[in-house]
DNA sequence: AGCCTTCTATTCGTTTGATCTTTCTGACTG
DNA sequence: CAGTCAGAAAGATCAAACGAATAGAAGGCT
């Protein structure tokens, strides 16, 4: 008899049923209730367990509305799960990571147009340009970001590119980058991420594969033993 | 002013600065209510949110507790994800989850132990055995579903296992062992996960890797070109 | 003494009604 | 025809009350 678990579950079924589709409009919190036959206190709590999980988006004085269901949006949630374990073992996250980005590398040497060419490129010259001045962590994180995402974006699967962001929270990160600039590893890392742009530009996915690897397999190392970093 | 978004924050912000932790008791709704300086309708909601993303569990009469937090816990929700794609396209799925089972059957046979090669071993004698009447379908598609659980629990990591977990939804699955069963390829099916086995028991990455890829490679086929199916 | 039953206080679950804020729509006016 | 403003509609919030389930304490039975 649990109402919310009901609400959930009836919305969804809409949804898969293909009742409701992206951008539809739900009925009123007063007819949805009444269609379901509960009150507006567990139909609330229902639609708001699915507007947090990005199905559904609320507005005051319009109504409630299904979202785009992109993968991106629905998997956007899950960063606080990566978050959460961040502190502790944040080596599982990593190793499929690794698996991920190398994938994505390799499909992007096949598929990337040159439209998300040149943004890698962007991405890769501002992180070049951040790596100069130790002032510019924030930039050169941000810029790291781009990169990885533009790479993960030219593989050309958006299922592949919203695991990837998820898994690179803005957090983990946070907590790579720091490691890096620690380390003084920065120009390696430039020259590692040159070095699979190359290997996309020149559509050669087993390089470009290989190459992520390394470089992957390098922050590995950082974070598993870091010989001078307490915290 | 989003009170119900601000409760979802400032519980996540309290598991994410350890003042709540796996298994602890939230305060009561009114307690926690007033502290966050929100009546219970919007408390709820949030918490509601939190409890559909598997989060928080509230037990009627007793309170509302944070979970084991355990990746597979939390990713389970984004199954619905998995089956809202289902219906259009499912490709993007199905090459992200091949990338996965491949790299987890590699690790598997570095990895798995007595235990899990004997609960893979069980799942495969399982799925063989109901291929050989039509009418076990169903028995079919669970030993299967087992047979690539217990792939993915050898590898060793939990993060992976979640992944692959997710993406092998029950409806996705059930459309993919439905078409298998209609091209009369359950025999293929069943030799392909005791090659995939075999490997893996010989402790041989490499070729693990490589024969779930083949079969994973077949599943697809059959899939982005059913010559009869339909539906 | 130990175990089982029962009772009670606590806590979440649901309902209802009222009020506030935001947004959209359409009529009105220059 | 365009801009403005008032009203309607919808979600957001608060508040009070009652129902249901659980845990733990109290009491009695063996």
């Amino acid at each position: 008899m649990a109402r919310t678990a009901d609400v959930v579950a009836a919305i969804k079924d809409m949804i898969l049923a293909g009742e409701l589709s992206a951008g539809d409009r739900l009925p009123t919190e007063k007819d949805l209730g009444a269609q379901l036959g509960v009150s507006r206190g567990p139909l609330r709590e229902g639609v708001s367990a699915l507007a947090a999980m990005g199905v559904l988006d609320t507005r005051q004085g319009d109504g409630t509305y299904v979202t785009s269901l992109e993968p991106g949006v629905l998997m956007a949630p899950l960063s606080f799960v990566v978050d959460v374990h961040n502190a502790g073992g944040a080596r599982p996250y990593l190793a499929v990571r690794r698996v991920l980005e190398c994938e994505a590398a390799a499909l992007a040497a096949m598929n990337i147009d040159a439209d998300g060419l040149a943004a890698a490129e962007r991405a890769l010259a501002e992180s070049e340009a951040a790596a100069q001045s130790p002032a510019d962590i924030d930039r050169f994180f941000s810029a790291d970001l781009g990169f990885h995402r533009a790479v993960a974006a030219g593989a050309g699967n958006p299922v592949l590119a919203a695991l990837i962001a998820t898994l690179s929270g803005r957090t983990a990160r946070a907590r790579l980058v720091r490691t890096i600039v620690d380390e003084g590893a920065l120009g390696r890392t430039v020259a590692e991420h040159r070095a699979v742009l190359q290997a996309i530009a020149a559509h050669d996915p087993e390089r470009a594969r290989l190459r992520m690897d390394v470089h992957l397999a390098g922050v590995e190392d950082f974070l598993q033993a870091p010989p001078s970093v307490v915290l």
